[in-house]
DNA sequence: TAACCATATTCCTGTTGCGGTATATGAAAA
DNA sequence: TTTTCATATACCGCAACAGGAATATGGTTA
């Protein structure tokens, strides 16, 4: 049940931030490691851990890899996604998220990080 | 969080069952080992751990134990019980049970089984 | 080519959770 | 009171998973 995928893959806090996140567009995994400050191994983890169960696509770009929510989602992942993003609007984390995610492109391009060329609003 | 512990108590298939049956009605255990044909333990640690996370409440009568959604379930779980009902319509497994639950109460009047006070459909 | 960068994978450890067997509880019936 | 019934809990073994440290990979730059 697919239902069941969905499900696990959104229990972990992690893996439910990156998930929300994406939902404002692709993210490269250096810009996870900025807005959601969490180390590198962790986030590669619960991306590829989300990559098998097909809840997000990636894409290499030169050094970076790009994360993007599968193009045609399904109707399952849908509707859970649009939940998602109808409660996150209470929850005061993951609307943090979405703030660092907006202030994101400025913020990596002064700094010596990766620089790279994903966009940072979808 | 609550979003993840929703996620968590909806990401194994007995529990997700479980849910989705309630969104029906009440149930006591003896309706759920009927209707999802799984032996007591089972049903009744998988009650237990919804009862824990605030997923489902429980109220004695006499020798059995009537189980429901929360009376007043607040804004996360709502719009979640609400897009499992949405997704369910399309899961075989989930149907089905439905169907059972509405056969059950002739179904359990004629065994030997409980025969509990349980409204078999809310 | 070598060095470097962003990312992925491997190995480890501790924790959680699932399923089953056996047993305990608590209310009702005999 | 003892039995019976519906349900809950304790204990066990097993598999999945989370997090961290170290290392591997696969592209890019020098």
């Amino acid at each position: 049940m697919q239902l069941i995928r969905i499900h696990e893959c959104l229990c972990d806090r992690t893996r439910l931030r990156i998930i929300h996140l994406l939902t404002a567009g692709p993210l490269c995994v250096c810009h996870f490691q900025a807005v959601l400050r969490e180390p590198q191994v962790k986030v590669s983890k619960h991306l590829a851990y989300l990559r098998t169960r097909g809840l997000v696509v990636a894409e290499r770009r030169g050094n970076w890899m790009v994360y993007s929510l599968p193009p045609r989602p399904g109707r399952e992942l849908s509707a859970h996604l649009a939940c998602l993003q109808d409660c996150a609007r209470e929850e005061p984390a993951l609307r943090r998220d979405l703030e660092r995610r907006r202030r994101l492109a400025p913020e990596v391009a002064g700094a010596d990080h990766c620089g790279c060329g994903a966009p940072a609003r979808g």
